[in-house]
DNA sequence: AATGAATGAGATTTCATTCAT
DNA sequence: GATGAATGAAATCTCATTCAT
């Protein structure tokens, strides 16, 4: 999302140029932030890592916080444009679900660095983060919103049980990170196909053994 | 578990008394942190909570790290403490589960703060300055172990399908703190037993409708 | 004023002590906002002449401007003390303005740092000096209600002519400072009393009130 | 005096359009140095105020400060200028007082920004960073002998007493800065006339000499 | 000549840690 | 053992100045 902004046509190069060093920026921040965590990492550092003037980080961001919640933003950003875009590519639930679990799992595995920072911060407490919050609230409600619309219908035609909504995005979302977790964490190569079909499978018949598949 | 080594026969009343006001400086120092986060709490602020004076603080801890370490440690030990005791309880894999499951779920409703610290930890990815990776590797794993003993007979029973222990514990775990970050988050109060049920169900069953209730 | 406290009998030695060492920082203050005005001082400099470490100097003050407020505050405090003094002392007007003229040139030329300070920013309009605008507007309202007993009596007593308290308070210590300044400026050494006594000339000479106008 | 540097014949175009772009960045300078004074004043402000990139200022000024004491310079240019021009129009101490003292009342109501600047610097006894006080003590010299030539005739004809031709310049130049201070800050408006004679009734009713003393 | 992006020195402030009492 | 005053390293952020375009 943020990339394609890089090749609109109407920009002046100018433009175009100041997007390209706020983006360098920001990838440098998201390496150390992973890394470091938010309170951890030096605007030296990131500089340094950018290869800009520490100076030269103000003149893209007000501030380190400011840093921070536009890695968030797009990252959202980009979680929530996958899944709007599979909602309107798809018909069933069960392809919704299964589109959904296969960008993640991608978008994770391909983006370690976001992930983590994700992973780490989205239950701080701390009054700084506190606009990183609402940041993912509002993402989140906006998820919800995609999600209820398959969840619904699929109660209705009794696909599956009676779900709260609200709960049935966390809980999807936490399958996933559990996993890609697992994954970096354990440094293994991942098939996303395949993970994507274990994961469903437990999500949808749950893990008690049967013998006649129902998938 | 900790508390236990407080009426250990086997120590002088100096002994019991230092462990006496290590457990107070903990105590204050899980409410700071839980509530700011480990780098906007002050050592300050630990203290006067704690009703020592700041120096003193270091006469119980090397430093203000060492008292992160210490609580998320004991957090650590606590749960793996739990699943330990229900692990010699009970014998079948759904027992296991079902306890386990109860007895997380109590626990982080009864303790906030811990939950609150532990649950932005358990995730970490990288060992950065607060070296949490390396002591959730270690309790990490002897989980595991626990776990792997049912899973193992569980899979060779045929009771559930055939699935990586590892994955399943942070699967397990992840499913309940979700649960727990739900509730705590929405402020809802909580029915241990019915929660842990439902949590249960989707585990066990999936999401699939089904008209005979098969648990 | 501030002096006399540390005398105080009722105070702990561990309370002198800490009023002592703010004092000396004061000092040191003084010295260095004398001498390169608020903007161009640097903490490090008050710390090295105040022979504290840097952050010391917070233990004492919330900040630079403190410190700063706490010097115009003791400033002007000294300064209505000695008009209060000499207001409860006197009873007639050219006592009253003969008393002040002394003090007020012997206080300046005895204290010189606190004088530049003083005329330095007591023009100023930069958003942070706004607090001082304040405190000064306050004393300065105190210490016009001494003069006005004064001058209202001596108006009425025909002895001056009808003149604006406010204004004269100003143009009063207008006079006085501008003497300070140019006995400081040329390096000169004062005597008091010769001064005051210039001083008082053309101020009476001005105001007097005469029936015979020769103007 | 400045200005009328433009209109010089013997100037080529680039040279009065250089002189005139110059004077357009003081003209903003002054602006913001008044509101904030010279520490809390930017460049990118003045640039901005002046309509000009903020390199471009580096064309017509060494640096910041410069720009500052082109500005002091100028208002003591002024104010040099305005007493030269006075003394020799003038024959008698009285008209020549009384002219400066309209003068320069005028001057101060119309360039608010120049008299904020002015009044704040114009007593700096130490010269700091900004240099003030080499500037002030030349211009301080030339009035003061302008002042002379009147004041040591009217000593010798027996209109005034036996004052200092220094501390005088400086007495009569405070007095009016006062009364300019106080009408600015309290927002009234004035009557330069019956302000001009107020202030000469009370100077000269001091000053004059009077075989009669009423003291 | 005009520009403004890049720069880094330098300022304030915080706070974990030390240590004399 | 308890204390808290003293400390200075380290962090964020600002902004005058430079310089390539």
């Amino acid at each position: 999302m943020y990339d394609e902004l890089l090749n609109e046509e109407n920009l002046t190069r100018k433009e175009r140029e100041k997007l390209f060093k706020r983006k360098e920026i920001l990838n440098a921040a998201v390496k150390i932030f992973a890394k470091k965590g938010f309170d951890h990492s030096t605007l030296d550092e990131i500089a340094e890592l950018a290869e800009f003037g520490k100076g030269t980080i103000y003149n893209y961001f007000e501030n380190k916080r400011d840093i921070y919640l536009a890695i968030i933003e797009n990252a959202f950003n980009d979680y929530l444009s996958s899944v709007d875009e599979v909602a309107k590519k798809v018909k069933t639930f069960r392809e919704f679900i299964t589109n959904i679990t296969r960008g993640f799992l991608e978008y994770g595995i391909n983006n370690k660095e976001v992930f983590s920072i994700f992973s780490r911060d989205h239950l701080s407490t701390s009054d700084d983060v506190l606009k990183v919050k609402s940041i993912m609230d509002t993402y989140h409600n906006k998820i919800t919103k995609l999600y209820e619309k398959f969840i619904s219908s699929a109660i209705k035609n009794k696909e599956i049980k009676q779900i709260v909504p609200n709960i049935f995005v966390l809980f999807h979302r936490s399958i996933i990170l559990t996993y890609i977790h697992h994954f970096i964490f354990e440094n293994l190569s991942v098939n996303i196909e395949k993970e994507a079909e274990s994961i469903l499978d437990i999500l949808f018949n749950g893990i008690l053994y049967k013998p006649e598949r129902s998938m």
